[in-house]
DNA sequence: GTGAAAGCGCTAACAC
DNA sequence: GTGTTAGCGCTTTCAC
């Protein structure tokens, strides 16, 4: 590890390796990439070599030679919804043991800023690329279908994919939201979610809840809707603006557990009777919620699940197994639990 | 965007924009990268051609040919601790216009775990390395200190750093929460936190705290300790076992904010009177509590602008900018907030 | 089992 | 303003 007194600050190469260990070049390289036959003499002092002198391969070089690189893309549109980091650890779980490893590029949901992160990624030419939504601007999909190489589309099924898609359906989830809400006996009922201008997936849930309304002869009575801030206050908030405007409500339904978190706090404090006389569901089964004085009704979007998922295909693709016509669509299922704010009938 | 119709799925090359424009590879070289004088017409015909065949470059080869590599590496034990996604956000903020690039590994928090993720980065040769914590494997040392880069250590300066530094004391920030319960009066003091092998920085806390108890002649009376599961939960579990154990507590301190609001739930719940008969702190400042019933005193840590100042000063450095012995060490100084569950005297 | 030669697709450096 | 040449540090291929 420790570095010649004579030190120069150039980054060693495989030539210097070569020269301290008296074996060539080639031989060197193949055994640092355990490739092709090589005499355990040999072996015991290339490596011997490369660790005294702290040798780290240019994997630069060696993808432009090989034409192959181990680096998977992963587009995702923020760290702070916690959602996406739950994905990535299943990403990076099944990206574990595969020699890939995930490169992340984040968009800030703006379709600009998703074709520039793109763009940049598939200029280093990764093994794959995993990105979520279904929805991108026509370069962007246009990169996507061009990229050659396999590109997973995540979270979302509701819509056209460009080659493996993995998600669940969000207009499926918020119709089997709305029918159990019907189905425990609520009528009235208020909407609560962020502005969603880019988040398609939360649109397409508060779309499928009112078919799932509309199916059953009602609709909406009153919608809330926040950008930015503390999610967890933001529920209170709006929670107590929308009652305070239509005290008749009989049911909340969140677009997210954190504002229902919210929500449900401070319904609990000013002593509503939920799931009595009030009932609340948010969704994306946050862990969070198992330490809530009652659980939140809310479906499990699967978040671990479809980053696995998503890198499994990609690995295998990656590993040359053919399969591209199998696995083009996962649709995971979520399940929605009552916990403690549906009443049951 | 569109690829010809006898698409060979050979990825294309500056050749191929070269022989569509009828212009150098050279000249193509320069228009897609800004650099040097081209004529506005010439400049044109490159664009249209490279955009018509939907031509990407090839940052692996320019990358080879540079010697430049406009990535920065950034080592995280996990993505499930929240503090570390808001780290990231921060340095992605910071790097938005740098023309830098984040790539990010997990290492579990494990050591060696920690030195292959390393060895995998410093292999692409990026731009600099940000990497969480001071504690690493001999060999991670060594590499980071061979790395010929600027590498920074980020949340703790509890420690010897390898070059720049950039995090809070948390050891100080341990003393100091003692210091201010102590103030409040309490003396019948507990900890609950995680089994912290690994996690240097809860332990370097728990050592300021106890130091800052001991310079007022007390210590702790109990202590408690959860690994796994969710953390509100486990915050409430811990503190209904170690309140039936020491009923005689007036104080908890948490190591971190989810354990802590669940306690604080449960004593809420309980009817315990905060902060009168009992007061809880936990740490991190997370943007979480502002929707709790109660604001649970806290310590911000800091972490965006701990992830904003380390991307800063790898940006700058790898910018050419000298200055590496101004910034070795940034020490931010993480504040108290008392909230509510700290009494005034 | 080992080595030599020829690139991978770009850019630095220099010529024109 | 534009083109030519010579690599960057590896791996592929083929010879021995």
């Amino acid at each position: 590890m420790a570095r010649s007194p004579n030190d120069t600050r150039r980054p060693l190469t495989l030539r210097d390796v070569s020269e301290a260990s008296g074996v060539s070049e080639m031989t060197v390289s193949r055994v640092l990439r355990n490739r092709g036959d090589v005499s355990e003499t040999t072996r015991e002092r290339v490596l011997e070599a490369a660790r005294r002198l702290g040798y780290v391969p240019n994997k630069i070089a060696g993808a432009l030679a090989s034409q192959r690189v181990n680096l998977v893309g992963v587009i995702i549109p923020s760290f702070s919804n916690l959602v996406f980091p739950e994905v990535l650890s299943g990403i990076s779980s099944a990206l574990e043991d595969t020699g890939l490893q995930p490169v992340v590029g984040v968009t800030d949901y703006s379709p600009e800023k998703e074709e520039r992160v793109l763009y940049e990624m598939l200029s280093w030419r990764p093994s794959g690329v995993i990105i979520a939504g279904l929805e991108h601007s026509v370069n962007a999909r246009a990169m996507l279908e061009n990229a050659g190489v396999p590109v997973v589309e995540i979270m979302d099924v509701d819509g056209e994919g460009v080659d493996a898609v993995v998600g669940i359906s969000h207009r499926r989830a918020g119709r089997h939201m709305a029918e159990a809400i019907i189905a425990a006996g609520y009528r009235r009922i208020g909407f609560l979610g962020t502005k969603m201008p880019e988040d398609h997936r939360a649109r397409k849930r508060l779309e499928g809840f009112n078919e799932g309304l509309a199916a059953a002869g009602i609709s909406l009575v009153d919608t809330e809707f926040y950008s930015g801030g503390s999610a967890l206050s933001k529920g209170r908030e709006m929670t107590e603006a929308m009652l305070a405007r239509s005290p008749d409500l009989d049911f909340l339904y969140y677009s997210n557990d954190m504002i229902g978190a919210g929500g449900l706090l401070y319904c609990l404090e000013k002593g509503f009777d939920v799931p009595g006389q009030l009932g609340l569901a948010g969704f994306n089964g946050v862990e969070l919620l198992d330490g809530l004085p009652c659980k939140l009704a809310t479906m499990d979007a699967c978040r671990r699940e479809i980053g696995r998922k998503a890198a499994q295909i990609v690995a295998r693709r990656a590993s040359g197994a053919a399969g591209e016509a199998e696995d083009q669509i996962v649709e995971l299922q979520p399940v929605i639990q009552l916990g403690d704010t549906i009443r049951t009938l």
